[in-house]
RNA sequence: GGCCCGUUCGUCUAGGGGUUAGGACGUUAGAUUUUCAUUCUAGAAACAGGGGUUCGAUUCCCCUACGGGCUACCA
């Protein structure tokens, strides 16, 4: 790759589902690196399974990629110069250039079904198609030129594979990794073109980043067995010059035990895996996503960027321009790394108390309509916010710390005050009532002092009239600053609240 | 089984031939908040093992162990 030209990265998930945090990193370092040197972004949509195509996944996987922030440059929703950007689309190309592959010699047809290799896999203990037993199967390398080619015009369904050299090291130079070798008679001789005329990955992925101008192809680890077919190919196919550098990203792993976390894990242990709901449209079945559960795009965004990279400070907050700023592939690690949860709850909290509040209204707005609550008040919704945020681990949290600001209590916490309660106190508040709804200014420090005031004059003791106070107007021993509450309810309804919890401590 | 990748506190990680091996999450203990949470302070907690190389290895090399990935007409 020649220094000058302009960076290009792809991200290319088939659709068949929810998409998975791991999928949402590999965006995320992909987008990061692209925008970091003012390249491009490109979605491509690998369908060429179509035993597995699932409708509506790929419009899932583009509000994903919204919601986080990571829009594509180039996709198939907004095109681009380099489409179409869906594979199915792009079938004719494949074929033409495997057969380009056969005609140099370095693939060929293979005429034996699925069933045939089963069954052989079955009998023979570590079958592969290889050259250790190419030549007894049924393929055009044995068969000769005639049969060939009256099987390929009686319409017999055909593989196209790619026939790996014996004893050749292939290697290549990873940016994460550094230098992995691998010798060619390892490798089976993987499919390159199936029967119903799509291509595989390996070849499709080869030919699209070639013909899109793919400058770095990063993926993950798991990828990396199948590297010397992707090398091989941009060697026969006549492109080695053009060849994208690879990095393959190190893999994030359950977090008990070991292994690829997976969306079972979620379910397992009570937490989400894909980045937002996904209801498949077969079972109907609701997988719950990261957005849905009350993330900010940012913290998920920022949580993900730190599983398996950071920026050699302690600095692990980062919003999207800093991580772009920040960003450097040689600062990914190489081992997999464990998903936390309580970490990724612990940056979402860290992002609703540094958010800008007023960015938050509209999803706080929406989680008080969940709740039947309209609120016109935008200004006072904030002060709000602001008072209870730091309570907050997601979002819809809110509605547990701050719904007694806009519905009052039914229950009270009863058995907090009740049996310590006593005539005075209940004298105490039928003074301090009327008192305060005559009082001004409603200011919250000032109705503090009154209160504490009051309670001086009343020979009462400070913290045994503090707690009924605060049941009066939230219902429980919960909440922010007591005067703080009084002052946003306002004079009336503290009033009310009053009124009404005194009652229901009396009765 | 074969091939490939990896290995620093429970977890995410920094570091790198000579350090009291640093930070964060979680955890423990205190303080503050006359509610709860937040916040603050302090503590416990790690270089997988064995060989080299070296005056000196957690750091470089090799082996072993362990873990993972791949091994489909799936990506």
């Amino acid at each position: 790759m020649s220094a000058d030209k302009k960076v290009r990265v792809r991200f290319a998930p088939s659709p068949t589902g929810g998409l998975h945090l791991g999928g949402v990193r590999t965006v995320l370092f992909n987008y990061l690196f692209a925008k970091s040197n003012n390249g491009d972004f490109i979605l491509r949509i690998e369908d060429t399974d179509q035993s597995r195509f699932v409708p509506g996944a790929e419009e899932y996987i583009s509000s994903c990629l919204a919601w986080c922030g990571l829009v594509p440059d180039e996709s198939p929703q907004t095109g681009g110069p380099y489409g179409p950007y869906r594979q199915s689309e792009r079938k004719a190309r494949y074929q033409e250039f495997a057969e380009r592959l056969i005609a140099n010699g370095y693939a060929y047809y293979a005429f034996d079904t699925p069933e045939e290799l089963d069954k052989l896999r079955q009998l023979t203990p570590n079958f592969r198609y290889s050259h250790e037993n190419r030549d007894q199967l049924r393929n055009s390398l044995n068969l000769d030129e005639a049969a060939v080619k009256a099987l390929l015009e009686n319409g017999t369904p055909y593989v196209i594979r790619i026939k790996m050299p014996v004893d050749e090291t292939v290697s290549l130079n990873d940016m994460i990794r550094g230098h992995v070798s691998f010798e060619t008679s390892s490798v089976d001789d993987k499919v390159l073109l199936k029967a119903d005329g799509m291509p595989t990955y390996h070849l499709a992925v080869v030919v699209d980043d070639y013909q899109m101008k793919i400058t770095h192809a990063f993926r993950g680890e798991e990828w990396l067995p199948s590297a010397p077919v992707h090398l091989l190919l941009w060697e026969y196919l006549g492109w080695k010059t053009d060849m994208p550098q690879w990095a393959h990203f190190p893999l994030i792993l359950k977090p008990d035990g070991n292994g690829k976390l997976s969306k079972r894990d979620g379910d397992r242990l009570g937490f989400p895996v894909y980045a937002m709901n996904w209801q498949d449209p077969k079972s109907g079945d609701l997988t719950k996503g990261f957005k849905e559960l009350g993330f900010l795009p940012e913290a998920f965004i920022n949580m993900l960027a730190l599983l398996g990279w950071n920026d050699g400070t302690d600095q692990e907050l980062f919003s999207l321009d800093e991580l772009i700023q920040k960003f450097s592939i040689d600062r990914i690690s190489k081992s997999g790394a464990k998903f936390d949860f309580e970490k990724a709850k612990w940056f979402n909290h860290e992002w609703i108390k540094r958010e800008d509040a007023n960015k938050l209204i509209p999803s706080i707005q929406h989680i008080l309509t969940s709740h039947g609550v309209v609120v016109d008040d935008d200004n006072y919704l904030r002060l709000i916010f602001d008072l209870v945020k730091d309570r907050l681990t997601f979002l819809p949290d809110f509605w547990e710390q701050a719904s007694f600001f806009f519905v009052e209590p039914e229950n009270y916490d009863l058995d907090a005050i009740q049996k310590k309660w006593s005539d005075e106190k209940t004298t105490f508040f039928n003074n301090i009532i009327p008192a305060l709804a005559a009082f001004e200014p409603w200011h919250t420090e000032e109705i503090e002092h009154f209160y504490k005031l009051a309670i001086q004059s009343s020979g009462l003791k400070l913290g045994e009239l503090m707690l009924p106070f605060r049941i009066m107007l939230v219902g429980g021993k919960f909440g922010p600053h007591v005067f703080d509450i009084a002052k946003l309810l306002g004079r009336e309804k503290t009033i009310a609240r009053m009124k009404k919890g005194l009652a229901a401590i009396l009765s």
